[in-house]
DNA sequence: CAAAAAAATTAAACCGGTTTAATTTTAATT
DNA sequence: AATTAAAATTAAACCGGTTTAATTTTTTTG
């Protein structure tokens, strides 16, 4: 039989020890105002009771939850489960727990997220948002002053803070970097115009182009899904095309990979039938058998980044809206021909 | 200018309606006690005034925090990023927010998890416990009977749920698959004795290799971190070997991957100079490139379990223990050279 | 129509902390 | 020793809900 122990209260240890509620409450805050030795007299009792501090309780008078939500759109993709990774290092080490949603690019599962997140009375939101939000559905964050910052996706016409990549420096040295190797027809592939990041890369992407003389129309840009499924697909129409290209600039590593999938699964050699580059450097494109040529987003700056930012908004609610753009750089592998090979 | 809105709160609603707190309390939770008209009353009101429900203080009677904790102990492993994605899911149509914590193996981080966890009153936890996890570490969630699942890894010597994979039975698949192709010289890489999926898979290793006459030593296994990384060094190691194996059985895929990325680096073939065979079926398994002979093991489905097993013993803490111990599936593909190619 | 039963509402205590302003105790100063 | 200042403690209100038992209102019944 489990002996059904009460649960000790702050008012517990008050009543044993013959002190005020309060004394104890501000005993186990550390607050200066407790003499030594009343301090050490309750925080033995407590240790000896098993007290378990209440936060939710304490959180009602404070107002603070201690508590931040943490959605993105696609924690499976490695790009975020890293972020992800290393933002909630970081929260946690400032004693900060973090509400997961992994969206799923679901506009109705990031409002309900949102929603419920701010019935729990969350300090803050990180949020890498599905691809269809717009203003009208972060209404509830702005108009409840949320502290939110937004990572990887920003979304313009809302004011908040946002740390991401430069998608139009990315994808710019990946493209020159293909021109530079002589390439003159060249397709992106991936990446629409719902998203910040794509917009921006496709940007990138027109004006290395755009720099290099070489013509940029829709028929340069083959959408897909972002996975190496919607690259294998990519590829596939692609080579079928009356005149392919000779390279292809991927909106992304996921894309990359499926399109060097694809290349094999035809026995096409990338960097020789076929110049790839990708975009994020995920570990998968550092085998052996991939040598991606990539640029290189730091992922983990991203969530520790965004982290920071977090806490500062949440500490400073009228602090300037602050927007950061992480530079990044050219990985030169194998895939794009001109390799260390 | 702001207009600092003032909170709404159940006592702004009942007071402008001239009606009591507790009435607008059971309004919102839809008790069949109040009038249907002033239900519609009251409801109107709180959407009108933008009223947002305080779970926090909710929870403070009702002990229910609709919360729980899910800590992995390296979600950046996509094995637990898709667990953890579809667990997420299930927990968030009951209405239930996860707190996320990536433990990367550390001991100190996860026991100051599930320390705080109990401090927000979580109603309870699913936990891939980090390697030097004992009964001693998980002392916090016994002792305040927090529902608690653990998946993956099971601890031995503590009544809790669980949910994993068969072990033995996925690598004896795997290591019979290879002995059937005739294979004498077997290795098995990766994995230790300090997770019981390590000692598992280890077993129907042994177990498989033993129901064949072929002999268990410990020259048999050679251990590795589970990473790519840990394969890339350990194909090297192997390779250099007097008498090297013909094939490899590996702990996971995420090491078979680098050992394939190691033999491509040495112009050596998967399936034809090394069979290899890996465990779990992650993605990138079935990459052109890939095409890595594995184990499948039902990823999301251990997290919608493992969903299912909490809210089952949150709802009935003393229902009995129950261990679960999904079955899974060779996939045979080309690393082992019997493949379809 | 009065009495009884059912439905709707509510007062008040409670959950477990924080916090402010006032009070009590102790120490310093003249 | 009396006065003042500083340090420590506390009473009580408050945070925003839930819940029980009692009360009030409405409906049903004889």
């Amino acid at each position: 039989m489990e002996e059904a122990k009460k649960k000790i209260t702050l008012n517990d240890i008050a009543e044993i020890l013959g002190v005020s509620k309060a004394t104890v409450s501000l005993a186990i805050n550390n607050d200066s105002r407790v003499a030594a030795e009343t301090r050490r007299k309750i925080l033995s009792t407590v240790e000896e009771l098993g007290y378990v501090y209440n936060r939710g309780a304490a959180g009602l008078s404070t107002g603070r939850s201690n508590t931040v939500g943490l959605a993105v759109h696609n924690f499976t993709n490695p790009y975020f489960a890293e972020a992800c990774a290393e933002c909630e290092a970081l929260l946690s080490l400032n004693n900060i727990m973090a509400f997961l949603c992994n969206t799923n690019e679901s506009l109705e599962h990031q409002e309900h997220f949102i929603r419920t997140l701010i019935e729990h009375r969350a300090d803050g939101l990180i949020l890498s948002p599905a691809e269809k939000t717009n203003i009208q559905s972060l209404q509830p964050v702005v108009s409840m002053n949320l502290p939110t910052v937004l990572i990887a996706r920003n979304i313009e016409g809302v004011k908040l803070d946002f740390v991401g990549n430069d998608g139009v420096l990315a994808i710019h040295m990946a493209t020159t970097h293909l021109i530079n190797l002589g390439h003159k027809k060249i397709v992106m592939v991936g990446g629409n115009q719902h998203t910040s990041v794509s917009r921006n890369r496709r940007a990138g992407f027109a004006k290395a182009m755009e720099e290099n003389g070489l013509p940029v129309s829709n028929s340069v840009y083959y959408d897909c899904s972002i996975s190496p499924q919607g690259g294998e697909e990519a590829i596939n129409s692609i080579l079928s095309l009356k005149s392919p290209p000779t390279a292809l600039v991927c909106f992304s590593d996921l894309i990359a990979l499926g399109v060097l999938s694809g290349l094999h699964r035809r026995d096409l050699t990338p960097g020789k039938d076929m110049a790839v580059v990708g975009c994020d450097d995920i570990e998968e494109a550092d085998r052996g058998y991939t040598q991606l040529t990539t640029v290189r987003i730091r992922k983990g700056e991203i969530g520790r980044k965004a982290a920071e930012l977090l806490i500062r908004r949440i500490n400073n609610p009228r602090a300037p809206v602050k927007h950061m753009h992480l530079k990044s750089e050219l990985i030169i592998r194998e895939s794009c021909g001109s390799g260390r090979s």
